[in-house]
DNA sequence: GTTCTTGCAAAAGCTTTGCAGGAAG
DNA sequence: CTTCCTGCAAAGCTTTTGCAAGAAC
Protein backbone atom coordinates (compact mmCIF):
# COMPACT_ATOMS: atom_id res chain seq x y z
CA UNK A 1 0.00 0.00 0.00
CA UNK A 2 1.16 3.65 -0.73
CA UNK A 3 2.23 6.24 1.47
CA UNK A 4 -0.64 8.29 0.65
CA UNK A 5 -2.96 5.41 1.33
CA UNK A 6 -1.44 4.36 4.47
CA UNK A 7 -1.60 8.13 5.68
CA UNK A 8 -5.36 8.70 4.50
CA UNK A 9 -6.12 5.60 6.64
CA UNK A 10 -4.30 6.75 9.72
CA UNK A 11 -6.03 9.69 9.39
CA UNK A 12 -9.67 7.85 9.40
CA UNK A 13 -8.53 5.96 12.50
CA UNK A 14 -7.24 8.91 14.24
CA UNK A 15 -10.26 11.17 13.64
CA UNK A 16 -12.35 7.99 15.23
CA UNK A 17 -13.85 6.92 11.62
CA UNK A 18 -14.79 3.70 10.92
CA UNK A 19 -12.60 1.75 8.69
CA UNK A 20 -14.96 -0.36 6.62
CA UNK A 21 -14.18 -2.61 3.58
CA UNK A 22 -15.47 -0.34 1.19
CA UNK A 23 -13.48 2.31 2.55
CA UNK A 24 -9.97 0.68 2.87
CA UNK A 25 -10.25 -1.06 -0.79
CA UNK A 26 -11.20 2.21 -1.98
CA UNK A 27 -8.50 4.23 -0.23
CA UNK A 28 -5.98 1.36 -1.06
CA UNK A 29 -7.11 1.47 -5.23
CA UNK A 30 -6.62 5.27 -5.47
CA UNK A 31 -3.52 5.15 -3.69
CA UNK A 32 -2.46 2.18 -6.41
CA UNK A 33 -3.27 3.90 -9.38
CA UNK A 34 -1.61 7.06 -11.17
CA UNK A 35 -5.14 7.09 -12.95
CA UNK A 36 -7.72 9.13 -12.39
CA UNK A 37 -10.24 7.21 -12.04
CA UNK A 38 -14.48 7.05 -12.30
CA UNK A 39 -16.90 5.84 -9.67
CA UNK A 40 -17.50 3.24 -12.43
CA UNK A 41 -13.96 2.09 -12.69
CA UNK A 42 -13.56 2.41 -8.81
CA UNK A 43 -16.84 0.37 -8.68
CA UNK A 44 -15.50 -2.33 -11.11
CA UNK A 45 -11.99 -2.63 -9.28
CA UNK A 46 -13.57 -2.77 -5.74
CA UNK A 47 -16.26 -5.80 -6.98
CA UNK A 48 -13.78 -7.78 -8.21
CA UNK A 49 -12.43 -8.34 -4.34
CA UNK A 50 -15.83 -7.31 -2.58
CA UNK A 51 -18.79 -8.14 -4.78
CA UNK A 52 -21.44 -7.02 -1.83
CA UNK A 53 -20.16 -3.28 -2.32
CA UNK A 54 -23.10 -1.46 -3.64
CA UNK A 55 -22.38 1.69 -6.28
CA UNK A 56 -24.01 3.63 -3.78
CA UNK A 57 -21.56 3.13 -0.92
CA UNK A 58 -19.12 3.51 -3.36
CA UNK A 59 -20.75 6.91 -3.84
CA UNK A 60 -20.99 7.73 -0.31
CA UNK A 61 -18.27 6.89 0.32
CA UNK A 62 -16.05 9.16 -2.20
CA UNK A 63 -18.21 11.73 -0.73
CA UNK A 64 -17.50 11.43 2.84
CA UNK A 65 -13.79 10.91 1.91
CA UNK A 66 -13.91 14.45 0.22
CA UNK A 67 -15.30 15.70 3.19
CA UNK A 68 -12.87 14.66 5.54
CA UNK A 69 -10.03 15.91 2.86
CA UNK A 70 -8.75 12.69 1.92
CA UNK A 71 -10.08 12.51 -1.61
CA UNK A 72 -10.60 15.34 -4.12
CA UNK A 73 -12.91 15.07 -7.94
CA UNK A 74 -12.96 16.91 -11.09
CA UNK A 75 -15.15 16.90 -13.81
CA UNK A 76 -14.39 17.97 -17.47
CA UNK A 77 -17.60 18.81 -18.93
CA UNK A 78 -19.92 15.44 -20.25
CA UNK A 79 -19.58 12.25 -18.69
CA UNK A 80 -18.61 11.12 -15.27
CA UNK A 81 -16.46 12.98 -12.44
CA UNK A 82 -12.45 11.47 -12.31
CA UNK A 83 -11.86 11.30 -8.32
CA UNK A 84 -8.13 10.93 -6.77
CA UNK A 85 -6.26 11.41 -3.72
CA UNK A 86 -5.84 15.09 -2.16
CA UNK A 87 -2.90 16.07 -4.08
CA UNK A 88 -4.52 19.58 -5.91
CA UNK A 89 -3.78 20.01 -9.20
CA UNK A 90 -5.05 21.00 -12.34
CA UNK A 91 -5.67 18.30 -15.27
CA UNK A 92 -6.03 18.67 -18.68
CA UNK A 93 -8.30 16.29 -20.72
CA UNK A 94 -7.40 15.46 -24.49
CA UNK A 95 -11.28 15.93 -26.23
CA UNK A 96 -10.12 13.48 -28.02
CA UNK A 97 -8.34 10.24 -26.76
CA UNK A 98 -9.62 11.32 -23.29
CA UNK A 99 -5.90 11.29 -21.97
CA UNK A 100 -5.13 13.15 -18.81
CA UNK A 101 -2.36 15.72 -18.10
CA UNK A 102 -1.32 16.67 -14.62
CA UNK A 103 -0.02 20.44 -14.51
CA UNK A 104 1.97 21.30 -11.93
CA UNK A 105 -0.31 24.03 -9.83
CA UNK A 106 2.99 26.19 -10.04
CA UNK A 107 2.59 26.68 -13.92
CA UNK A 108 -0.94 28.10 -13.29
CA UNK A 109 -0.29 30.72 -10.86
CA UNK A 110 0.71 33.37 -12.86
CA UNK A 111 -2.88 33.09 -13.87
CA UNK A 112 -4.10 32.77 -10.76
CA UNK A 113 -2.49 35.85 -8.98
CA UNK A 114 -3.64 38.27 -12.10
CA UNK A 115 -7.25 36.81 -12.18
CA UNK A 116 -7.12 37.64 -8.28
CA UNK A 117 -5.98 41.02 -8.52
CA UNK A 118 -7.57 42.41 -11.67
CA UNK A 119 -10.95 40.61 -11.28
CA UNK A 120 -11.44 40.26 -7.04
CA UNK A 121 -12.11 36.02 -8.01
CA UNK A 122 -9.83 33.51 -6.27
CA UNK A 123 -9.70 30.19 -9.39
CA UNK A 124 -9.93 26.76 -7.71
CA UNK A 125 -8.08 25.61 -10.64
CA UNK A 126 -7.93 21.72 -9.39
CA UNK A 127 -12.10 21.42 -9.31
CA UNK A 128 -12.70 21.27 -13.02
CA UNK A 129 -10.50 19.75 -15.87
CA UNK A 130 -9.51 22.34 -18.96
CA UNK A 131 -10.20 20.58 -22.21
CA UNK A 132 -7.75 20.57 -25.10
CA UNK A 133 -6.09 18.28 -27.46
CA UNK A 134 -3.01 16.64 -26.74
CA UNK A 135 -0.06 16.01 -28.90
CA UNK A 136 -1.39 13.42 -31.24
CA UNK A 137 -4.92 15.37 -31.73
CA UNK A 138 -3.61 18.64 -31.80
CA UNK A 139 -5.65 20.69 -34.86
CA UNK A 140 -1.98 21.66 -35.96
CA UNK A 141 -0.37 18.15 -35.88
CA UNK A 142 -1.51 16.74 -39.11
CA UNK B 1 -32.87 42.24 -31.41
CA UNK B 2 -29.16 42.21 -31.40
CA UNK B 3 -26.86 42.31 -33.96
CA UNK B 4 -25.26 38.74 -32.93
CA UNK B 5 -28.67 37.10 -33.04
CA UNK B 6 -29.35 39.21 -36.77
CA UNK B 7 -26.51 37.61 -37.77
CA UNK B 8 -26.95 34.55 -36.65
CA UNK B 9 -30.07 34.36 -38.39
CA UNK B 10 -28.16 35.29 -41.39
CA UNK B 11 -25.88 32.64 -41.29
CA UNK B 12 -28.31 30.25 -41.45
CA UNK B 13 -30.32 31.33 -43.77
CA UNK B 14 -27.29 31.85 -45.99
CA UNK B 15 -26.62 28.20 -45.54
CA UNK B 16 -30.09 27.23 -46.93
CA UNK B 17 -30.82 26.24 -42.74
CA UNK B 18 -34.78 26.19 -42.18
CA UNK B 19 -35.50 29.05 -40.04
CA UNK B 20 -38.14 27.53 -37.15
CA UNK B 21 -39.94 28.91 -34.45
CA UNK B 22 -37.16 27.41 -32.01
CA UNK B 23 -34.36 28.44 -33.84
CA UNK B 24 -35.40 31.73 -34.20
CA UNK B 25 -36.64 32.57 -30.67
CA UNK B 26 -33.54 30.71 -29.21
CA UNK B 27 -31.01 32.84 -30.93
CA UNK B 28 -33.14 35.80 -30.10
CA UNK B 29 -33.04 34.57 -26.22
CA UNK B 30 -29.63 33.86 -26.18
CA UNK B 31 -28.90 37.45 -28.17
CA UNK B 32 -30.85 39.34 -25.71
CA UNK B 33 -29.13 38.31 -22.55
CA UNK B 34 -26.39 38.65 -21.20
CA UNK B 35 -26.35 35.87 -19.13
CA UNK B 36 -25.32 32.26 -19.27
CA UNK B 37 -28.72 30.06 -19.63
CA UNK B 38 -29.22 26.45 -18.42
CA UNK B 39 -31.34 24.40 -21.56
CA UNK B 40 -33.78 24.48 -18.78
CA UNK B 41 -33.67 28.37 -18.64
CA UNK B 42 -33.69 28.31 -22.52
CA UNK B 43 -36.70 26.27 -22.17
CA UNK B 44 -38.65 27.97 -20.08
CA UNK B 45 -38.08 31.17 -21.87
CA UNK B 46 -38.67 29.61 -24.96
CA UNK B 47 -42.74 28.20 -23.64
CA UNK B 48 -43.35 31.95 -21.86
CA UNK B 49 -44.29 32.59 -25.76
CA UNK B 50 -44.09 28.87 -27.34
CA UNK B 51 -45.27 26.60 -25.17
CA UNK B 52 -45.49 23.48 -27.63
CA UNK B 53 -41.87 23.76 -28.06
CA UNK B 54 -40.42 20.61 -26.05
CA UNK B 55 -37.50 20.15 -24.01
CA UNK B 56 -35.57 17.54 -26.05
CA UNK B 57 -36.40 20.53 -29.78
CA UNK B 58 -34.41 23.09 -27.40
CA UNK B 59 -31.66 20.30 -26.92
CA UNK B 60 -31.52 19.66 -30.52
CA UNK B 61 -31.67 23.09 -31.71
CA UNK B 62 -28.80 23.70 -29.29
CA UNK B 63 -26.95 20.93 -30.58
CA UNK B 64 -27.46 22.20 -34.10
CA UNK B 65 -26.89 25.53 -33.53
CA UNK B 66 -23.67 24.76 -32.18
CA UNK B 67 -22.74 22.37 -34.70
CA UNK B 68 -22.92 25.18 -37.15
CA UNK B 69 -20.83 27.28 -35.15
CA UNK B 70 -23.30 29.63 -33.90
CA UNK B 71 -23.57 28.63 -30.18
CA UNK B 72 -21.42 27.11 -27.65
CA UNK B 73 -21.60 25.86 -24.35
CA UNK B 74 -19.25 25.54 -21.17
CA UNK B 75 -19.26 23.34 -18.11
CA UNK B 76 -18.79 23.98 -14.47
CA UNK B 77 -18.89 20.77 -12.54
CA UNK B 78 -22.43 19.72 -10.89
CA UNK B 79 -25.38 20.90 -12.76
CA UNK B 80 -26.30 21.70 -16.27
CA UNK B 81 -24.19 23.50 -19.07
CA UNK B 82 -24.41 26.93 -19.93
CA UNK B 83 -24.84 27.72 -23.32
CA UNK B 84 -24.61 31.39 -25.44
CA UNK B 85 -24.14 32.36 -28.90
CA UNK B 86 -20.73 32.29 -29.90
CA UNK B 87 -17.83 34.25 -28.43
CA UNK B 88 -15.53 32.33 -27.32
CA UNK B 89 -13.58 32.91 -24.17
CA UNK B 90 -12.90 31.16 -20.97
CA UNK B 91 -15.52 31.53 -17.80
CA UNK B 92 -15.54 31.17 -14.23
CA UNK B 93 -17.87 30.27 -11.96
CA UNK B 94 -18.10 31.14 -8.10
CA UNK B 95 -18.27 28.36 -5.96
CA UNK B 96 -20.45 30.10 -3.44
CA UNK B 97 -23.39 32.11 -5.70
CA UNK B 98 -22.95 30.38 -9.01
CA UNK B 99 -22.26 34.09 -10.63
CA UNK B 100 -20.45 33.85 -13.63
CA UNK B 101 -17.23 35.90 -14.43
CA UNK B 102 -16.35 36.34 -18.10
CA UNK B 103 -12.30 36.15 -18.74
CA UNK B 104 -11.03 37.77 -21.59
CA UNK B 105 -8.67 35.00 -23.74
CA UNK B 106 -5.64 37.09 -23.64
CA UNK B 107 -5.88 36.79 -19.89
CA UNK B 108 -5.12 33.04 -20.63
CA UNK B 109 -2.48 33.11 -23.58
CA UNK B 110 0.43 32.82 -21.59
CA UNK B 111 -0.95 29.73 -20.08
CA UNK B 112 -1.88 28.67 -23.56
CA UNK B 113 1.43 29.11 -25.14
CA UNK B 114 3.22 27.70 -22.20
CA UNK B 115 1.36 24.59 -21.89
CA UNK B 116 1.79 24.00 -25.68
CA UNK B 117 5.70 24.21 -25.13
CA UNK B 118 6.28 21.98 -22.07
CA UNK B 119 3.60 19.50 -22.63
CA UNK B 120 2.53 19.49 -25.95
CA UNK B 121 -0.91 20.29 -25.20
CA UNK B 122 -3.18 22.52 -26.99
CA UNK B 123 -5.75 23.87 -24.08
CA UNK B 124 -9.28 25.50 -25.26
CA UNK B 125 -9.63 27.51 -22.22
CA UNK B 126 -13.35 27.70 -22.85
CA UNK B 127 -14.74 24.49 -22.88
CA UNK B 128 -14.81 24.44 -19.67
CA UNK B 129 -15.26 26.78 -16.76
CA UNK B 130 -13.04 27.36 -13.59
CA UNK B 131 -14.10 26.77 -10.34
CA UNK B 132 -13.15 29.76 -7.72
CA UNK B 133 -14.94 32.14 -5.23
CA UNK B 134 -15.69 35.84 -6.25
CA UNK B 135 -14.87 38.80 -4.12
CA UNK B 136 -17.42 38.41 -1.58
CA UNK B 137 -17.13 34.87 -1.34
CA UNK B 138 -12.98 34.22 -1.24
CA UNK B 139 -12.27 32.52 2.24
CA UNK B 140 -9.67 35.97 2.73
CA UNK B 141 -12.78 37.97 2.71
CA UNK B 142 -14.69 37.27 5.58
C1' DG C 1 -44.19 17.55 -52.71
C1' DT C 2 -39.80 16.65 -50.49
C1' DT C 3 -36.82 17.07 -46.96
C1' DC C 4 -35.83 18.66 -42.61
C1' DT C 5 -37.59 19.47 -37.93
C1' DT C 6 -40.48 18.72 -34.14
C1' DG C 7 -43.46 16.66 -30.34
C1' DC C 8 -43.94 12.99 -27.62
C1' DA C 9 -42.52 9.22 -24.96
C1' DA C 10 -39.19 6.52 -23.43
C1' DA C 11 -34.72 5.63 -21.93
C1' DA C 12 -29.86 6.42 -20.90
C1' DG C 13 -26.05 8.01 -17.93
C1' DC C 14 -24.57 9.75 -13.62
C1' DT C 15 -25.66 10.57 -8.96
C1' DT C 16 -28.52 10.99 -4.68
C1' DT C 17 -31.73 9.46 -1.09
C1' DG C 18 -34.91 6.83 2.34
C1' DC C 19 -35.04 3.15 4.93
C1' DA C 20 -34.20 -0.84 7.58
C1' DG C 21 -30.72 -4.32 8.50
C1' DG C 22 -25.85 -4.96 9.76
C1' DA C 23 -21.12 -4.05 11.12
C1' DA C 24 -17.48 -1.34 13.72
C1' DG C 25 -15.80 -0.02 17.87
C1' DC D 1 -24.96 -2.16 22.76
C1' DT D 2 -24.84 2.06 20.41
C1' DT D 3 -23.78 4.61 16.60
C1' DC D 4 -22.40 4.74 12.11
C1' DC D 5 -22.35 2.54 7.60
C1' DT D 6 -24.19 -0.24 4.04
C1' DG D 7 -27.29 -2.79 0.63
C1' DC D 8 -31.13 -2.30 -1.88
C1' DA D 9 -34.54 -0.02 -4.40
C1' DA D 10 -36.26 3.87 -6.10
C1' DA D 11 -35.99 8.27 -7.84
C1' DG D 12 -33.65 12.69 -9.43
C1' DC D 13 -31.53 15.46 -12.87
C1' DT D 14 -29.61 16.31 -17.36
C1' DT D 15 -29.44 14.78 -21.82
C1' DT D 16 -30.29 11.60 -25.86
C1' DT D 17 -32.99 8.87 -29.12
C1' DG D 18 -36.75 6.48 -32.16
C1' DC D 19 -40.55 7.37 -34.51
C1' DA D 20 -44.36 9.22 -36.87
C1' DA D 21 -46.72 13.64 -37.58
C1' DG D 22 -45.88 18.26 -39.10
C1' DA D 23 -43.67 22.46 -40.91
C1' DA D 24 -40.41 24.99 -44.08
C1' DC D 25 -39.23 25.89 -48.53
Amino acid sequence: MRADAVNAIEVLRAEGRRITTARRTIIELLGETPDHLTAEDIAAHVHAAHPEVHMSTVYRTLESLETWGLVEHFHHGHGAAFFHLSASHPHAVCAECGRVLDVPAREFMPLVDHVRDAYGFELDVAHNALIGRCLEHAPSAH
